[in-house]
DNA sequence: ATTAGGG
DNA sequence: CCCTAAT
């Protein structure tokens, strides 16, 4: 068992870049400047694809595009062999995913005329393209769906940015790379410099997972009392809020007034902390708002700068046992949320008021979350600067609303082929370990739009013109087909935990097809 | 602590 | 996204 662990860990460090991720270089009608920038290069790239098919990139697009039949073959042979009796559903999962880029980069390109390239390019990259090279066009639109990294593209666009030439890499790092693109030349170093950082941690966790996950096959028999879910979906009372969703038009009243009501209270404990923290009433809405119709007693509590919630909010609702009198869980309340501060700066409650004290933290939290700020072009949003909060406007939102880029979406896809949707955590755990954001709730509801999409993508242009949709990433339809394809899939064999009560041959097979990828 | 669903 | 209920 640990001596077959160590060898698979190998055979991961040995794999390179762990992070398989996807690297097309997407860029769409938004940043009209590099919109054009990448229009030109896009005719250049083509007529320099010979040269560089040559030396860099002929053995990578070779493997990506060319090696996937073997793995395929290996895998389909283990699964055709325990597939049997009791069905191995990291098996089935694993395979679908070579199958997929299989198909994709091979059956469904190579069918297709012209034309019909030059839309799936546009719906893969969001963006046209006027290159009439077929076998470029499949090579682009294969890359970006295939999650391969090492191509052309990442050395010709570093190359457009006078950045220092990665194009030597032959494993490409694709978040500094993503980074770079969108920014290039300014302070980006940091950022890139702290990711094998996030390389090694990946390859840790994966690993470790692996092991985890063998042991907890060998030690599960099959099981099926349970038989019942997938059928019958959960019943769960009828939802009771709180208290409904703040419409903009209350924040605003409450905004002023929440200083009287404050004031009002006498809650001398304040004024002895803004001296330290600069008040910030403004934001204090939805959480004063909240407390008022939980205590009843019309306590208004400023200072709570739209906290984190998820913690805050089981100690008021603790307190609200022991403390039905307003105030002395204000007081309370107020320390929790200075302790939060503190303890855990992040965007929603740090943002302003960390920026008055100092700023390191800041650099640690990057360094943590390994966040890969503005990896698409086609997506990027102005504040999207942890750092740059919102600040004046009394409109603070939730959680910063980040739009989901398509690489995200493909990590989130493989990730749900390869452990089985429903299994969030996991996914959470392993394929976005980088993303600090994106909750396995949110992974969750992404998949559930994802599969909305992908149901209903019926009526591909009706009417209604490409006004809106134009905003947030046009999810590539050979995607939304996967996401059908396994949510099919899916349904019919329920990811039912212990699955596999494989032989030591079938489960060896499965990770080493898993590790093909990374 | 995680997951499913409703909003 | 957020929130709650269920597990």
């Amino acid at each position: 068992m640990l001596t077959k662990a160590k060898q698979e860990e190998s055979h991961l460090l040995a794999c390179g870049s762990p992070d398989h991720s996807s690297t097309y270089v997407l860029v769409d009608g938004q940043c009209s400047d590099q919109h054009d920038t990448l229009r030109g290069i896009d005719e250049k790239l083509q007529s320099e694809i010979p040269l560089q098919e040559s030396d860099l990139s002929s053995q990578s697009l070779s493997k990506s595009l060319n090696n996937q039949p073997s793995i395929h073959g290996e895998c389909s042979n283990s699964s055709n062999g325990l597939v049997e009796g009791q069905r191995s559903t990291s098996a089935v999962y694993t395979s679908s995913k070579p199958e997929f880029s299989r198909l994709m980069g091979e059956i469904c390109l190579d069918n297709l005329s012209i034309k019909e390239l030059h839309e799936t390019f546009k719906a893969t990259f969001g963006r046209e393209t006027t290159v009439k090279d077929k076998q470029w066009l499949k090579r682009r639109i294969a890359m970006g769906l295939t999650n391969s990294c090492d191509v052309s593209t990442s050395s010709f666009i570093i190359k457009d940015n006078k950045l220092v030439s990665k194009g030597g890499e032959g494993s490409c790092n694709k978040e500094a790379i993503e980074d770079q693109a969108v920014k290039p030349v300014d302070g980006s170093g940091k950022e890139s410099s702290l990711n094998p950082g996030s390389k090694m941690e990946d390859q840790q966790i994966v690993s470790s997972e692996r092991l985890r996950t063998c042991s907890k096959d060998y030690s599960c028999a099959d099981e099926d009392p349970l038989k019942e879910q997938r059928n019958a979906k959960r019943i769960r009372k009828p939802t009771r809020r709180y208290i409904e969703e703040l419409s903009e038009v209350e924040s605003k009243e409450h905004g002023g007034k929440s200083i009287a009501s404050v004031k009002n209270l006498g809650l001398g404990l304040m004024s002895s902390r803004s001296n330290t923290r600069p008040v910030r009433i403004a934001s204090s809405n939805r959480i004063t708002l909240r407390l008022d119709s939980l205590g009843g007693s019309g306590v208004q509590i400023p200072y709570v700068s739209r906290v984190r919630r998820s913690r805050p909010r089981k100690n008021v609702k603790a307190l609200m046992e022991f403390h039905p009198n307003g105030i002395g869980m204000a007081a309370k309340l107020v320390k929790e949320a200075v302790d939060v501060h503190s303890s855990e700066p992040n965007r929603e409650s740090g943002g302003i008021v960390l920026k008055a004290s100092s700023a390191p933290e800041q650099i640690q939290q990057q360094g943590q979350n390994m966040e890969p700020k503005n990896k698409d072009p086609s997506v990027y949003t102005p504040d999207d600067n942890p750092a740059t909060v919102r600040a004046v406007k009394g409109g603070v939102r939730r959680k910063h609303h980040r739009a989901w880029t398509l690489s995200e979406v493909m990590k989130l896809v493989e990730g749900v082929s390869k452990y089985g949707a429903g299994r969030w955590s996991e996914i959470k755990r392993l394929a976005f370990a980088s993303y600090s954001y994106r909750t396995s709730v949110d992974l969750k509801d992404k998949w559930r739009n994802l599969l909305k999409a992908s149901l209903a993508q019926t009526p591909p242009d009706s009417r209604m013109g490409a006004r809106k949709h134009a905003s947030s990433v046009p999810i590539p339809m050979p995607v939304l087909l996967r996401v059908r394809e396994l949510a099919e899939m899916q349904s019919q064999f329920p990811p039912n935990l212990s699955s596999s009560k494989l032989t030591g041959s079938a489960g060896r097979n499965v990770n080493e097809t898993r590790s093909g990828y990374l």
